[in-house]
DNA sequence: AGCATCTCCTGTAGGC
DNA sequence: TGCCTACAGGAGATGC
């Protein structure tokens, strides 16, 4: 499943592997995948443009196809695949044919992905338009998430995979970020201090950039435009590892079930902050 | 408003 | 072996 990371190097790759071609036609063979606009304007506006680069922001992979932006999100298995006369792989669901005789497969097993193209902003998908900032946004600090999640109580994980509050980061590198900054993922937001944000933060980052420099995490099937798997599942703490010991503490990995998502973490490592709210403090003067 | 739950979808794993 | 069910999850919709 995409998240960051993986998206990151797709990116990468795919301005390597396409930018300067030019678009002969293209075949769309799963109509949901095409969002907006109709299936039709969508291979007539893309024929005869050429790809002028290819940049990230949050999961989103956004072509620029001047005068278009086409805006892909891969969701969980959606694959792009750079192609000459390979045989095709099943599943494959929108083909953009070169000039140049290679062509450019996006290919997705779950069907969840999207694609939209458009010279407006206003049409680009609702997540992109609210997008929070990068968590490599230097601009981004503790104090950002102590105001706009210090007194709710939404718990942390859930926190951190809204798109909205802060871009790119899915369930893997939330468990994983979590285990590093030694933070329960069932914390309530208000329960977190302006030093565990701080940490916290520090741990998204150092999480996200060490699967970066691994080429992503494969889990089920992802892999970058070459068709090559990612590193960084071998470095995973937490995710998937439910029943194995800890190593940093030897205690067994637990997993629930939070904000609709399996959930990892080590009980003796990852606490609930301590909070002394009013109601406790009132209660230990009446028993004082 | 804020939060939880449901929905989309298919391959895989586990139980019987 | 073969069938059935649960599960995986990003993001938008829905409901409380």
């Amino acid at each position: 499943m995409p998240e960051l990371p993986e998206v990151e190097h797709v990116c990468r790759n795919l301005q390597k592997l396409v930018v300067g071609k030019t678009i002969g036609c293209v075949e769309v063979r799963l109509p949901r995948i095409i969002c907006y606009p109709s299936i039709q304007e969508f291979c007539a506006q893309l024929q005869g443009l050429t790809i002028q680069g290819v940049r990230r922001r949050g999961k989103y992979l956004i072509f620029s196809i001047p005068p278009f932006e086409l805006i892909s999100h891969l969701r969980m298995e959606g694959q792009y695949r750079l192609a000459i006369s390979e045989e095709e792989q099943p599943h494959t669901h929108v083909v953009f044919h070169f000039t140049d005789g290679t062509e450019l497969r996006y290919r997705d097993v779950r069907q969840f992905g999207t694609m939209h193209l458009t010279d407006r902003p206003e049409n680009y998908p609702i997540g992109l338009q609210t997008l929070g900032p990068e968590p490599f946004d230097e601009s981004l600090n503790a104090s950002y998430f102590l105001q706009i999640a210090g007194r709710r109580k939404l718990s942390v994980k859930a926190l951190l995979l809204q798109q909205d509050v802060i871009a790119g980061i899915g369930n893997i590198y939330a468990d994983e970020a979590l285990f590093l900054a030694g933070i329960h993922p069932a914390a309530s937001c208000w329960q977190l201090k302006k030093k565990d944000w701080q940490r916290l933060l520090v741990s998204v980052r150092e999480i996200l950039q060490m699967a970066i420099e691994a080429g992503g995490s494969t889990i089920r099937s992802y892999a970058d435009g070459y068709g090559r798997h990612g590193g960084f599942q071998i470095q995973l703490q937490v995710y998937q590892r439910e029943g194995q010991p800890c190593q940093h503490c030897g205690r067994e990995i637990v997993k629930i079930r939070l904000a609709g998502r399996g959930t990892h973490f080590c009980p003796k490592c990852q606490k609930i902050p301590r909070v002394q709210s009013d109601s406790q403090s009132v209660q230990r003067r009446k028993e004082a």
